[in-house]
DNA sequence: CATAAATACTACCTCCTTGTAGTATTTATA
DNA sequence: TATAAATACTACAAGGAGGTAGTATTTATG
């Protein structure tokens, strides 16, 4: 019923980029405003950078910046790269051939929140959420 | 997004008891039809018994009995002994003070989904999902 | 009373997540 | 060209979840 602290920061620093898609941010300025951890965002970066979300320039006066398709990211698209969004096709009691034809005690109750909750996340993009007025 | 192992466990024996409600099971015999590691369920079942799903009955023949008032045992009150229910109040971005008046960017989005859910929870009980057919 | 069969307890092991530390590499600029 | 400031890489540490193992305790029964 969560997401992992990783996909957490993931989602905050890419809203918070968002926010300025122009702007280049460095990994100490995201960790000051964000109170993320330096070296684990230091290790975050790349991943997010290697999945398509971000870019990086190296050397001094360097950083992130987004990718100009900031706009059509989606929630699950970050949740699929830093956790994978398995769980959110899976039974919620672990079964690996749950369903319609063969249910278990809860399918019935789960899949519709489950299903909800997976398009919302395919659905929500980076622009929506970049409003400010948030927390952060 | 998912119920910890233990707690998949745990709604799976309650579950199971509860389609024969009377009968008393030993641990081995849970264990082997239910395919749950024999030693962890071993240690599981104690809390169970603790928490007042199910008492124990010590010594040769022993074995586990649902205590009566298991029609009224919702899945929540089971998720709240073995994971707790706080994530299901809780910020999905893991703001402390995350709430309608200082809402992070997935507050409006994530919250219907997560009460929905949570009264789900609160509302389903073991006798609803005792019906056979399913699997277990 | 001895034995068998059951629960109860305690310690340990492994893997994954989260976080920390140090060092290498890259690049703008004085 | 030397320095500073940035990303990149790799190894390690702490903690929890899931699972294993062994032993103690309880009790029905021959």
């Amino acid at each position: 019923m969560k997401l992992s602290k990783t996909s957490e920061h993931a989602i905050r620093v890419l809203v918070y980029m968002a926010q300025n898609p122009e702007e280049q941010f460095s990994v100490n300025t995201l960790h000051e405003t964000l109170n993320i951890p330096f070296k684990y965002l230091g290790r975050l970066m790349p991943s997010l950078a290697e999945a398509g979300f971000i870019v990086a320039t190296h050397g001094k006066n360097g950083g992130y910046r987004l990718l100009s398709n900031y706009e059509f990211v989606t929630i699950a698209s970050i949740i699929d790269v830093v956790d994978g969004m398995d769980s959110y096709s899976e039974c919620i009691l672990g079964f690996e051939n749950c369903g319609d034809g063969k249910p278990c005690p809860l399918h019935n109750h789960w899949g519709p929140h489950r299903d909800a909750i997976k398009k919302l996340w395919e659905t929500v993009t980076l622009k929506d959420l970049a409003k400010r007025g948030f927390k952060i």
